[in-house]
DNA sequence: CAGGCTAGTGACAGCGACTGACACTTCACA
DNA sequence: TGTGAAGTGTCAGTCGCTGTCACTAGCCTG
């Protein structure tokens, strides 16, 4: 249903690219691990390493900096909702096509995230994310970026220029405001299951008309 | 009209208290000026204290870091908007008084920046921020907060629980998701003035309705 | 107005994130 | 099988940031 990009690399080639991929994976793990146990700013860079049994250096070259490191699992997932975005047929409106699209990715993303790490992890990575102000910070303007591909993405569906229609950026940004809101009530309630962010999404989208509107009373 | 919190300190007390104003205000200009002028990633703090001739120290026991100095403007803007905010009717529905909280704060804010830095430099600083992937994370982190505390603000206005309605943190969100977007336009754009995102505001505030309609065509 | 109090500062040492340079090992491929 | 390059370790160095401690200069009280 849903086309995976450069998730699940099936096997690499030689020898070098598998044990690179060990490496990474490793390092990706042993890095989420103590992120969780014990806090982002608490863990160093070395420390890492040292659990895994390589050189600072070598963490550096696979991940641009400390920060990489923790959302590496959320890129797939960010992935994933743009396939679902684009496989949803033209005929749907606009907030049809995200709110499908997120519904959709929320029931396929489960197994593309186990193939990387326990899905437990990514979601007490998520949490710590949403609590920590530095990943925070990173999260919001990765959020931003997205938003951005989100908007182009949507424009060429409805055959409009970006840059000289508003109503995409709006809609997105209007979009993607509920969803930053869910995605942070969810990582500080206790259900901490996919079902009860999915749940949560379709609960805020369905308000977002009547939140607009000129009087509440 | 607009009740400026504790911006325009009317010269403060004892010497001392004057003297460490004095310094804060130079390491402010200071740091602002090499941000626009070599970027902010390449001023070092050490480049600042040494234009203003105070140790690094000194630097760190007024700025919590290198990013705080950055955004102490802006964080006058913000208390502006609020203070507008708190000042509209109560009769005004929650967008509507959004919309005018803004539209009013533009009108008046330029006179509260003056009195600190140049307006112009605030505008450059403010250009900065929005092209600087640093200072952009940290900024939408301060955005996400100002909103939950508006969200509050709403809330409150409309006699609600934020923690048990979506309405307020939905509307909330979908309304600075627009802000944002034309915030960065006009930092893109080379109309810099404060007459510019002030017409941009408002132009695409006016689409928020049409943009969540189920069909555009 | 002398003398003690304390806020503000400078000097210094140290940690952690990150980078550049270079040498070394090990796989890949002709 | 030998040669090139990919991947890694080591080392030295920069920069943001913090704790500590001594010192100076406004302040306040007797």
């Amino acid at each position: 249903m849903i086309t995976t990009q450069q998730s699940a690399p099936p096997a690499p080639a030689g020898l070098r690219a598998r044990k690179k991929q060990r490496t990474r994976d490793a390092l990706l793990r042993a890095a989420l691990l103590l992120f969780v146990s014990q806090g982002y700013e608490e863990t160093t860079v070395d420390e890492i390493t040292e659990a895994v049994d390589v050189s600072q250096r070598t963490f550096f070259r696979y991940f641009v900096n400390k920060e990489e490191v923790a959302f590496a699992v959320q890129t797939l997932v960010e992935e994933h909702f743009v396939a679902a975005l684009r496989a949803r047929p033209a005929a749907e409106g606009p907030l049809l096509a995200m709110r499908n699209a997120v519904l959709d990715s929320w029931d396929t993303v489960g197994e593309a995230i186990a193939e990387v790490v326990p899905v437990d992890l990514y979601m007490r990575t998520y949490q710590l994310i949403e609590s920590t102000p530095a990943l925070l910070a990173v999260h919001l303007r990765r959020s931003a970026e997205l938003e951005e591909q989100v908007a182009r993405l949507i424009a060429e569906r409805e055959g409009l220029d970006v840059e000289a229609d508003p109503r995409p950026r709006v809609a997105v940004a209007a979009f993607c405001g509920v969803m930053r809101v869910t995605g942070r009530l969810w990582g500080r309630g206790e259900d901490t299951s996919i079902e009860a962010i999915r749940r949560l999404t379709e609960r805020y989208l369905d308000h977002i008309g009547g939140a607009l509107a000129a009087d509440w009373r």
